[in-house]
DNA sequence: ATAGGGTTAG
């Protein structure tokens, strides 16, 4: 074994043996958190020359093993600038040395390295070195930048690049097209798009791509249409990637019909095809299709992968089809020994989510695949949508003994379970882990934590924890008021409420849930009533008949029971028992027969068990016996005589 | 070109 120390900073080592035969180079960084690769080269049979290419921004020292059969046949060993010291080898001095100079191709490949890596700081550093060496209208590295910046997540460095590349290539075009449809820019993709043709420059199948892969929901459903009349314009004939790119990306924008015709109209379909229609359908909720689809992909004899079979039990899931699930599964582990953690862990929450725990956890035992957050992750949050909190808690701790680190959606989960037991302390200790992970600031784990406290009866904190959230959406305004109308605190309610409209925030079918009951709590009619007409007006929100129930409730508690049974009457819905038994009740408090009779006959006609009901009418047909008895008791007395 | 886990009411 022969080993090197390298005295960084160095762009470039290389070596030239003088035999064949085998050789492993090893490279290791000692402090480094950095992605380097460990094993360089294997193997030589012929002209064993190459470079390994160091991260010059390493602040470690970087040593490289060389074993194997030619070890000791170095030719000599060179690097682009400094000296190489070593261990246990004499080598030339290096012959090619040339401290000042860097090829493009180093800094190239430093650069994907910052970007696999996400490093923004490191690919500044690199553009920092380029534009010294005079490269920037290098288009190859311009180019390499924006898809550099684009990974390392900043948009506005990308598009500083692309603007001062003076001669933009098609490549560049498509880089920042990509950049901006990554993140979230649709538009801004479109409109470069729409620059680039414009100023008469050929888009090639890589725009035409990305263009495709940036109309990503319904809102694009309109750019996607023009692109697409593009493209059957621009090409004589679409190759298959670009159709299937169309299928994708009507499936995504909502439209199957559209996706179907391109699916139909295809001459040769490969597995992404058919997965792409499958998903296409699964999109709109069409999980019969999907199955159906399915059969006619067996039936063409192309072979599913693991995409497929995740998509298809998804829909499986969605028809809670347990037996088809299981059927599949079989089916899986014929096809598909090796499954994958994606597929494993599909599969766990496919059996949890069609009703059977058991099959979810057997999975669960059975997949070696420990160290995967997401798979955690998903048998966690089934043990919770079973109400097994405890159970979810232990699993927890398990997971945390594998050293895997909870995310964002882990604590979303385990605050749900916590939440459903009230369990104050655990949820204290939870907001303390959160905080040390970082994640406390994500918006779904603050509203997590704010259902949480408000759940474990800490307005306070729930209170708390809202204020010193960044920006607040319609479901932490919807926890937050929540919080205060359990605890019938109208005014407070009514409060928020406004601060809400001031944010801009529109409330939906819940926060009016919140409010309606809020006030029927606090006994605050006409505030209710002015509320339920702002819903259904300004909000064109349709009640529910859990809003027309809280209104009627409170109707009947303060007495006017004859507009809480007309409005039972007039609503458009079925009441059922609740509703009547609520009416009942306020019957009673107000001793009104005349509506009392008949909610009672209502109650007991849909529930002959219910006791308030039978005790009413039974005490109805006392008292009607009671009322004939004092008719008639000059009648009784005198017989009596 | 196709892909697994998440938050709000009663």
């Amino acid at each position: 074994m022969i080993s090197l120390r390298l005295q960084l900073p160095y762009y470039c080592v290389r070596v030239v043996c003088a035999v064949h035969g085998k050789l492993n180079i090893f490279c290791a960084c000692s402090s480094s958190n950095r992605p380097f690769s460990n094993l360089i080269k294997q193997h030589f049979s012929h002209k064993p020359a190459f470079c390994i290419n160091v991260d010059p921004f390493l602040q470690c020292r970087c040593r490289i093993v060389f074993t194997g059969i030619a070890q000791n046949h170095f030719k000599n060993l060179s690097t682009s600038c400094g000296h190489i010291e070593l261990d246990s080898l004499v080598l030339e001095p290096p012959q090619h040395a040339q401290p000042q100079k860097v090829s493009v191709s180093t800094l190239s490949a430093l650069l994907r390295k910052c970007g696999t890596a996400k490093s923004l700081a490191d690919a500044k550093h690199i553009h920092f070195k380029i534009r010294k060496h005079g490269l920037e209208q290098n288009n190859f590295l311009a180019n390499q930048l924006i898809w550099t910046y684009d990974k390392c997540g900043s948009v506005k460095d990308a598009e500083k690049t692309f603007q001062a590349l003076l001669k933009k290539d098609i490549v560049s075009w498509n880089m920042m097209i990509a950049a901006y449809a990554q993140h979230g820019h649709e538009e801004h993709a479109y409109h470069l798009f729409c620059s680039l043709v414009n100023q008469g420059l050929k888009p090639d199948k890589v725009t035409f791509l990305n263009m495709l892969a940036a109309c990503n929901g319904p809102l694009f459903l309109r750019n996607g249409r023009k692109i697409c009349m593009f493209l059957f314009s621009f090409f004589k004939q679409l190759d298959i990637t670009l159709l299937t790119a169309l299928i994708n990306m009507f499936g995504k924008c909502g439209s199957v019909e559209d996706a179907w015709n391109v699916f139909k109209k295809m001459v040769q379909r490969n597995v992404v095809t058919w997965t792409a229609m499958m998903s296409a359908f699964a999109h709109q909720g069409l999980s019969k299709d999907v199955m159906q689809l399915s059969v006619k992909m067996q039936k063409a004899g192309v072979r599913m992968n693991k995409i497929t079979f995740i998509t298809m039990l998804n829909s499986c899931t969605n028809l809670q089809a347990l037996p088809a699930g299981k059927i599949f599964h079989t089916f899986i582990v014929e096809r598909q020994p090796d499954m994958g953690k994606i597929l494993g862990t599909a599969l766990v929450s496919m059996y949890s989510r069609c009703g059977s725990l058991e099959d979810a956890y057997h999975m669960f035992d059975r997949l070696p695949l420990k160290g995967d957050i997401v798979l955690w992750t998903a048998m966690i949050t089934a043990c919770v949508d079973y109400d097994l909190s405890n159970e979810a808690l232990h699993l927890f701790q398990k997971m945390l003994t594998y050293h895997v680190k909870a995310n964002r959606i882990t604590f979303a989960s385990m605050l749900e379970a916590i939440a459903n037991e009230a369990l104050y302390l655990e949820g204290k200790l939870l907001h303390f882990h959160a905080v040390e992970e970082d994640v406390n600031h994500d918006i779904v784990v603050s509203n997590a934590l704010v259902t949480m406290y408000s759940k474990c009866g800490s307005t306070r904190d729930a209170h708390a924890v809202f204020k010193r959230m960044p920006e607040h959406d319609l479901i932490s305004w919807n926890a937050l008021i929540a919080s205060y109308a359990q605890q019938g605190q109208g005014k407070e309610v009514i409060r928020f409420f406004q601060s809400m409209k001031e944010e801009q925030i529109n409330p939906d079918k819940i926060t009016f849930i919140c409010v309606l009951s809020a006030c029927s709590r606090a006994g605050m009619v006409d505030e209710a009533c002015y509320y339920f007409t702002m819903m259904k007006g300004e909000y064109k929100v349709k009640p529910n008949v859990e809003h027309y129930r809280c209104i009627a409730d409170l109707l009947g508690r303060v007495g006017r029971v004859k507009e809480a049974d007309e409005l039972l009457r007039e609503m458009p819905y079925v009441p059922g028992e609740m509703a009547w038994s609520s009416l009942l009740g306020a019957c009673k408090i107000h001793s009104n027969m005349e509506h009392g009779d008949d909610a009672a006959d209502y109650v007991f006609e849909i529930n002959p068990q219910d006791a308030a009901a039978s005790l009413w009418l039974a005490g109805s047909k006392a008292q009607e016996e009671d009322k004939y008895l004092v008719e008639n008791y000059h009648l009784f007395h005198q017989m009596q005589n």
